[in-house]
DNA sequence: TTTCAAATAATAGTATTACTATCTTATTAA
DNA sequence: TTAATAAGATAGTAATACTATTATTTGAAA
């Protein structure tokens, strides 16, 4: 049995959907490997079309400009996220247990996923630990964030927050919590590959201590009454 | 009695000292205003030459690009974090106390600092909350690094991280705790403001929320046995 | 089978950005 | 008085971030 994962990405993301054509798919594909390669700065929309063996124009097209396709990439990025949770923590009954999931999901790394041929996961995600933020912190956020663009990034916050509430009702932050979580996920992250004093994992720069830090962070945090 | 706040800078952190001439504070002080105008990446050295009534090569002679100065002016920022938090916890005794009064100069507005003429503290605040993360999230980190031109971000996470040992010599996570209170302090600002659904502010957009946040966040994480 | 629309390719061109270089003039300090 | 230093004026270049136009391919409907 061959499975295809497709996320459905709302129309304003883009100008033509890249899900929809193979030099779409290139676009993609290509991009995520090349902002990989040489961070988003030094990304241009003429590297990528050498890159792919297209022209500029043709890229144009498909987005507007290299931010929106940086758009484009974080908010497959998050729907694939949610996905992945959902698929990870459907069949946990206890709150705690799948919040615990969720954290762990969010901080480590993952593997390519094969149903998703022109993306390659563990790639994508560390570019979105280093990029991730710039997708929001513009002058634009406002309209952007009318758009929808920001969409499945608010959508899995949420998601966590109602988990966290269903960790303890009582509980005053549960939104604030969820997003900082899902940021301290990827900046502690950061932070431990490229500025390590910042962080307590410096010396074997291993995921599964941010995890601890994350666990003891929120549980001790919501668990109280 | 007339006092001036000269912070000393790294050397690596400009090709001129803006401070030691009147036209190299102009290039602060109206780099500073021209960021909080339009952001950072409609910021050029044409614009801020302009604004000054200097020309771009003028401009170059200081900051080898826009990326340098926006690293000095961060630095700038928190060195003064650092020198405000210094004065103003100097006489508490109780870690706690202490670190509860850290999380409240991190996440509140600040006045604008008369003795720092050439500097707008408040409109600095905002501009650091905005483009803060985009002076470490390169390519270039690395090197940048070493230069040491994150030494000031650097110096406050520890000293951040000494109280929260100071409150509770077992705590694990001091560092990463730290930096995620510095942050989050930022973070959830920008959220409140621009992408509210992700906090739990976004109805009366009250910074003392998320102090109070912060404070719930690190106090029953630290204080525990 | 034609034909018509959509996607792509090829090419050219523009305004702005991100610089570098050079030369002159003002200031100030030994 | 001179010599260094900062600043101003001007010019120029390569790359970036686009837009526009025209031609070619392809695939699906008439």
């Amino acid at each position: 049995m061959e499975l295809q994962l497709q996320i459905k990405m709302n129309e304003k993301l883009f100008l033509r959907n890249p899900e929809h054509s193979e030099l779409g798919k290139k676009i993609i594909l290509h991009s995520i490997n090349l902002i990989y390669k040489n961070g988003f700065e030094s990304f241009t929309f003429k590297k990528l079309a050498e890159d792919i063996g297209t022209t500029e124009a043709g890229i144009y097209r498909y987005f507007e400009n290299k931010h929106r396709l940086l758009i484009y990439i974080a908010a497959w990025y998050w729907s694939w996220v949610e996905y992945r949770i959902s698929f990870y923590t459907n069949n946990i009954k206890e709150p705690l247990k799948k919040l615990k999931k969720i954290i762990q999901l969010l901080a480590t790394t993952v593997e390519d996923d094969i149903r998703t041929s022109h993306v390659n996961e563990n790639i994508l995600h560390q570019i979105i630990i280093a990029e991730g933020s710039k997708v929001y912190l513009t002058r634009h956020v406002t309209e952007d964030n009318k758009d929808q663009l920001f969409k499945p990034y608010k959508d899995l916050c949420a998601k966590i927050g109602t988990v966290i509430l269903e960790c303890n009702p009582k509980y005053k932050y549960p939104k604030s919590m969820a997003s900082t979580i899902i940021e301290m996920a990827h900046f502690q992250n950061f932070f431990m590959n490229h500025l390590p004093s910042l962080t307590d994992f410096g010396k074997d720069k291993d995921e599964l201590k941010i995890v601890a830090f994350l666990e003891d962070l929120v549980f001790t945090s919501i668990k109280k009454l």
